[in-house]
DNA sequence: TTGAAAGCGGAGGGACCCTCCGTATAATTG
DNA sequence: CAATTATACGGAGGGTCCCTCCGCTTTCAA
């Protein structure tokens, strides 16, 4: 098994560079022919890379999603479950709202139905999963309702916005809907 | 003014009739020309019609918003209006659970731009508010959550879904949020 | 150095979108 | 019941994008 080809790397690198650009210049919306020529490359050589364009789209969002699976480690450390379970949420709003590309990131984690949307979903299942299960285990949150309802709704509520400032909106639905979540 | 020629109007039917049969059976990605052929008009006919796709899925589903605000209505004569917005939400998710076309009717509402999904979101949001002001206004709701707020929520709880049995997830969060919403 | 494995590029076929305009038909008028 | 005219019809065609396929090029191990 030879390792890969220093051109392969090259233009697996400059697609990965392009797209990022592409697609925060355009919300997600680019062609995949545009990223190619952006990065100087044949469409074909785009297409072997990544076979579909939510490959090439987790591949530019892998990281994103990494960062919040980073963020609920290093909450998971805090003595009070909800509250870290309730910063981390308003700490992934605060990244959708600010990194352009979140959004597209995790509308892909939840409506994607590609092997690595799959991967993309259970990253952050697993990171809202660190932190929902302690504070079911306090007893300070109602246990019938999952990690995974939490991280639904509130990626719904993020894909769910028209307006321009929404961030404070969602922000205070977060909190309403964790006080719902705190047993009395 | 001339009244409308009858082989528009009878035309216009057919496209409806069409478009809804095509609409339900792709969930809302069938292609603008299958729904021509199966009206049995030309593509161009359809576009006079209909300018936009949009403008297509959205006379398709009016009536499907339009039986939401019906129910608002009925909802609005309760006594208890805490208690009557939490059975709208229900309804809400059981009309899309239960109608194909319904989910695509509410994400054409929230995300929409056209002028006719404003229409959409403009109805339902008063459905929303007519269940809501009493609700704040009796005290037992509190005041910084929107109407739309709630609207929005919701509608991106049912858009964020990926599993096939999730309407009683969704109808156990949004009790969870209206707990989270009432006033201790 | 060299030859095969790996990778490259882009032409091209297919799907869909939407426009345009010559033709056809319904409504109106005399 | 023509003749006239306003409306509407249909689908060819141009544009965009998607994705595949295969002849050519480059890399790298031997």
């Amino acid at each position: 098994m030879r390792r890969p080809r220093a051109d392969s790397l090259r233009n697996r690198e400059k697609l990965l560079m392009a797209a990022a650009a592409v697609f925060r210049e355009t919300g997600g919306a680019g062609t995949l022919e545009a990223v190619a020529r952006r990065a100087g490359v044949g469409i074909g050589t785009l297409y072997r890379h990544f076979p579909t364009r939510e490959a090439l789209f987790e591949a530019v969002y892998r990281r994103e999603i990494e960062q919040l699976a980073e963020l609920s480690r290093e909450l998971s450390e805090t003595d009070d479950p909800v509250a870290a379970l309730r910063r981390f949420l308003h700490g992934m709003v605060g990244m959708v709202a600010t990194k352009k590309g979140m959004i597209a990131a995790l509308a892909i984690a939840i409506d994607g139905t590609s092997e690595i949307a799959c991967f993309s979903f259970a990253t952050l299942s697993a990171a809202m999963e660190r932190l929902h299960a302690p504070a079911v285990a306090s007893g300070s949150m109602r246990a019938d309702v999952s990690a995974d309802d939490i991280l639904q709704t509130v990626v719904g509520m993020c894909l769910a916005r028209r307006e321009e400032q929404w961030e404070p909106a969602v922000i205070r639905l977060i909190d309403v809907f964790v006080d719902g979540l705190k047993t009395d």
